[in-house]
Formats: C-alpha cells, structure tokens, sequence
DNA sequence: CACACCGAGCTAATCGTTTCGCTGTATTTT
DNA sequence: AAAATACAGCGAAACGATTAGCTCGGTGTG
C-alpha cells in the first residue's frame, strides 16, 4: 500500500504537506499543491481512514443493533439507516441480536471496541446494558428506537403503541365487535404491553373486556403468530375480530385464515399495529396503522449526529410519533347473529 | 478512555507484558498476570481495536454492497451475512447501491478507504470497479454474487438464471399454456438477462415463441412490475400464463391481478423465479423457484473468508447454485377454448 | 569456576496519519 | 535600518496498540 510518506518523498516535500494538501488544512502554494497532488495521483494514493480515525479518535462508524433482521420492519430501518449515515458520512455496521440479551452485550461491546461514533440500538429489553455513557458523560452516545427501556441516559425515539392499539380497536369496535381477541408480543417489551394495553383499554372504555382465551401473547414471529392463530380461531368461541400487534404476525394470522378456510372479512375482522412493505398484493387488503420508519430512522440519526457532532451534552430527549390509521378490507361490521 | 499504557502504569509493568498478557501471546508469570488483569479490570481496560488494527494491518471488517436494500432479497442477505460474518469473528459494514453504479463506486471506495478485509459485492454491472484485486494480486478480496460482470480476477457466487426460468417456463409449458408472457428485469444484469433467456429457450424448445407485446423488461421493482403487468394484462390479447422474473415484481402482478379483477389460477397462471419470504398468506400461493440465499451467502463468506484468512492466491472460484421449483397454486392447465 | 543457555520482562521501533510548534525568509511597519 | 509581522513549509511528537530484540539474573554443564 501506498502510504503518505512515499506520497511525501515523491514530492520531495513533508508528511505535513502533504496532509495540508488533502485536508486543505493548511495554506500551500499553488505549485507544490500541483506538485503534492500529481503525486498522489501518481502512486494512487488514498489515504488511510483507520489510521486517520486513531489520530482524530472517532471512526466514520455508527452501529445499528436490531432485534431482529428477519423481521421486514427492520430491514426497512436498516434500508434507511444506511442512506441516512452515508448522508452524514458515516457508514453503518449492522448487528442483529435476534431478541437476545446476550447477542446483543456482545454488539455492543464490538461497537465499542470498533470506536463507532455513535450507536443505534432496537433494545431487547434489558436496562443495564445501554449504560455506555456513565456517569461522567463519557462513552458512545447511543439513540434508542422503539422500545423503552429503564435509562434516562439516552436518547429515544419511540412509537406511541397504546394510542395505535386503541386507534386499532376502537375502529373493531365502531363497527360493532365486541369478542375481540388479541395477539400480541413479549410483554416485557413496551412495544408487546403497551399495545395489548391499548387494546385492553379501549375496550374498558367501553365497559367491555376480551374473554381470557382470545387474549395471546407471544413472539413478534410469523410463525408463532401463525400456530397461535390456528389454535385460536378453529375453537367455536373464536372471536369475531381480532388485533394482531405487529406485520409479521398479522401474515401468520392471514395464512391460518387461509388455512382454516375462514375467509376474511366475512367471518372474522384482522386489524393490525404495522405492517410489511409491499404486500399490497395480500387479498384482503389489511386494515392497519402504518409506522413512519423512515421518518423515525431518520430522526433517530440526527439526534444521534447531533450528539456525536456538537458533542452535545443536553439531557437526552425523547421523541414519540404517532401511526396512522390506514382502511384496507380485512374488516367488516359485525353481522347480527354471529355474536 | 484507558489505554494500554495506564494499564501498564497500575501494575507497574511494561505495556508489553500488558500486550501479552490480554493475547496471551508469551508467557507471564502467574503472579504478574494476576496483577495485570487485577489492573484491566480495575481500570475496566478494554483494547482499542482502531490501534490494534492500524498495526496489525486488518479491520475485522467485511463489506457488504448490495444493488437493492429495499429488496426483501437483499434484505435476507444482509441477515444471512450478518450471522456468518459474526460468526467468523468480524462486523458487517452494510452499503446500498441502489443500482446505480455511482453509488457503487463510493461504497467501494469507502470499503477501501475502511480497510475492510473483505468485500461481499452484489454488482451494478459495471465490470471496472471491481478491479481492486489488482494485476499484482493486491487490493480487497473480493466476492461477486448474484450476478455475473467481466471480471475473471473475483470468486463468483451465482445461481443458475437460465435454468430457473426455463424450469418455470416448462412448467408452465407442461399444463398446456403456449401465450406464455414475461415480465423481467434489466437485461443489462445477468439476472435479467439469463432469465429471459432460459424462458424464451424453453419456448423455443416446444417451437413456440412469445408475442412481442407479451415480452416485457423493466426494473426488479414492485411497482415497475406493477404497472407493467397492468397495461400488458388489461388487453384482451393477454397471454395466458406468465412468468415474472423475481419476487418483488411478482408480488407487483399479483397486486395487478388483484385490482383487475383478474382470478388467479382461472384466468391467468403466474409463476415467478424467487420469492419473497413470510408471505405464505397471500393466495394462492405462489408457483416459483427457491433460492437458497442463507446457502448461497454462507458460501460466499465462506469463500471471502478463506482468500483472508489463507491468504489464498488460487485462481478464481465460481460457485453456482441450483434453483427448487416450489409448486403454488398460482398456475392451473391450460383451458381449452380460452386460447 | 567459567561458560553457555534460558526464562521473564523491558525498551523502543513501528503501523499511517495529524498537528503543534519551529525555522528561515519575505514583507511591512516605525 | 531595525524591528515586527506574516508566510510556507518542515520536524517530530503524538494516537494506542504489537513485537523484535535486548537485558539481566539464575541454572546447568564440562
């Protein structure tokens, strides 16, 4: 490799010029600018970013940990979060910690050692882990996405999952369901209790509340969501809607349906918090509160860059969006006498 | 931050004893080490790989440059390489080129000026760029998949296109149907291009061909698919079966199909090479190859791997995988009359 | 008893940059 | 004309680790 001393002896002039040259730290007179650049022109030479980022102590580097890349949400961050810090200049090492603690301590501790600038992390739930900046402020600043977790030392960027949930339910309810079953996630997550709240709550405010069978609660998984689902709704008593808390599970809930032959929204109403990109070809089309992704991911990283750039040392803020409600065709007013 | 000399200062030993000590890369007397690691975890010592790599000459990084992140392909890729890279001991650094070869440039650029170890490449198209492994054997190693360029000097992971879409085609062939249409991607890529290649040579085989208006080519996008299979099928001399050349487009002409009102198997077969993953829930199910993407990626890594690790000169490698035809039920025999 | 040998740890050079502070010259100010 | 200021560029010390080579006692051998 070609480094800035041979850069430097080519041009017969000093290592200092030389970075002046690339830098434009520094004045240099036109002609031994002329002179520097045929140089490095000449030997192709680039300059080295890890021995760059050990003299100017950051590393271009920003960490994302998601909790699960199977999963299409957050492929889709990980879609914007790479055109996001490549915007700001940074690139993006990805992590998955597949909903596990411990994958995801050994994340960051790679993302310590790795010196990234900054790290955005979809935690899995345990609090002690985010405690990179201690006390005395040190450490990665680190933007937490999506979930709450016990640390007030950190940025987050959140969604609010009890009003999409209520949002959700109260729509099953105006169109007259009142056996409204669930399907939600872990609970230990706020994105799994706070929407099976939310749906809890919006039927009390009705003076109603879900029999104990139709209320389940599992992993944010296709699968299991499916295996639920067809256990659920092939018992007589099955519910005439159901809330499904996120887009993974809602397609499990969909293939059971079409397993069981149930068709949708005839004999049952599917109404979801999230969804996947670019089903739009799934017949019903799902009734559903769309998440801003890109908007959070985008947020996230300009806190994040905010952070890292102006080494601002504010107390962390916390941004909350709202969903949007969208109509697709997979609800439909409750017919008398299937109650 | 601590580093190794403060390290050395608390045990009052060498930063070389300290060095060993945490590689264990000479022998420490018990009781010395003892009083070193007492000083690590005391200070809460941890490493600097920035430092560590600028002399070791290595970033325990590998490049990934993939053409679509949007893609839920690619976005499986990402999974896939993500848990192989991790598992080999590095950190994924991830890149969208969006298609566009400018984008390419910088992300191999950025790859190079990281110092990646290695480079997983998902190519635009443009053979110049991958030239980084250089006449003398140096620059990055790297690793093409999914496409093939002109570049005899990279390991090629790839999956038999032609032999997909002439197994689809035949398939199609066998129920009956002989106005087959197509809808594939830019025939600038391999994938493109071998697609509509094995179809039209399966057609070719049986002494049929396509109609001109029946044969289209645009972009891997779901809604280029879309609008394509939209104006192609609203005719009424639209083909009776049709082959889409991957999973996003086919999920466009199943939208398509949807808003047309167009049943499908009934009306019109559809049958696709690759899919998207976790939609089981649309119907009917989908006709189409599987590709083994995890398989594909692990060996690709694991062929990255080997040129780092080993250092190995040998020639060039490419590795091709076969497609699975997977039956849906998106295709139905030909009716007679409907000619 | 002198010799070589060995084991345990240290010194210092090195990786490829950036940057502080210096030098020697040229220009301006008094 | 002397003093002050500015300018262009250089030398060398960092950044935080690894590692070749050295030192310095202690042991084993002839």
């Amino acid at each position: 490799m070609t480094t800035i001393k041979d850069v430097a002896k080519a041009a017969a002039v000093s290592t200092a010029t030389v970075s002046a040259v690339i830098n434009d730290s520094a004045y240099v007179s036109p002609p031994l600018r002329a002179r520097v650049q045929a140089a490095i022109d000449d030997l192709k030479y680039e300059p080295s970013q890890m021995a760059r980022n050990l003299k100017k102590g950051r590393s271009q580097l920003i960490g994302l940990v998601v909790a699960d890349l199977a999963n299409p949400f957050f492929a889709r961050m990980v879609w914007a979060a790479e055109a996001a810090v490549a915007a700001w200049g940074y690139s993006l090492v990805v992590f998955n910690s597949d909903e596990k603690p411990e994958n995801e301590r050994k994340a960051l501790a790679r993302i310590r050692a790795l010196s990234c600038d900054g790290a955005l992390v979809v935690p899995v739930g345990l609090p002690a882990h985010y405690a990179q900046r201690d006390a005395e402020g040190h450490g990665i600043p680190t933007v937490l996405f999506g979930r709450i977790v016990e640390d007030r030392r950190s940025d987050t960027v959140t969604i609010d999952n009890v009003a999409a949930a209520s949002q959700v339910t109260n729509y099953l309810l105006d169109l007259g369901h009142t056996r409204i079953g669930s399907i939600t996630g872990p609970l230990h997550l706020t994105t799994g209790r706070g929407r099976l709240d939310g749906m809890l709550q919006a039927m009390q405010q009705r003076g109603l509340a879900p029999e104990p069978g139709h209320v389940r609660a599992g992993e944010f998984r296709e699968d299991v969501a499916y295996s639920v689902a067809r256990e659920m709704l092939d018992r007589p008593d099955r519910p005439t809607a159901l809330y499904v808390a996120n887009g993974v599970m809602a397609l499990g809930v969909m293939r059971a349906l079409a397993d069981l032959s149930i068709p949708c929204p005839q004999e049952i109403s599917i109404a979801s918090t999230d969804t996947i990109p670019g089903i739009g070809g799934l017949r019903p089309r799902l009734t559903r509160t769309e998440h801003p992704i890109i908007e959070m991911t985008n947020e996230a990283l300009r806190l994040l860059v905010d952070r890292i750039q102006r080494g601002d040392n504010t107390p962390p803020r916390n941004v909350v969006f709202q969903p949007a409600l969208i109509l697709g065709e997979s609800c439909a007013p409750l017919r008398r006498g299937s109650v």
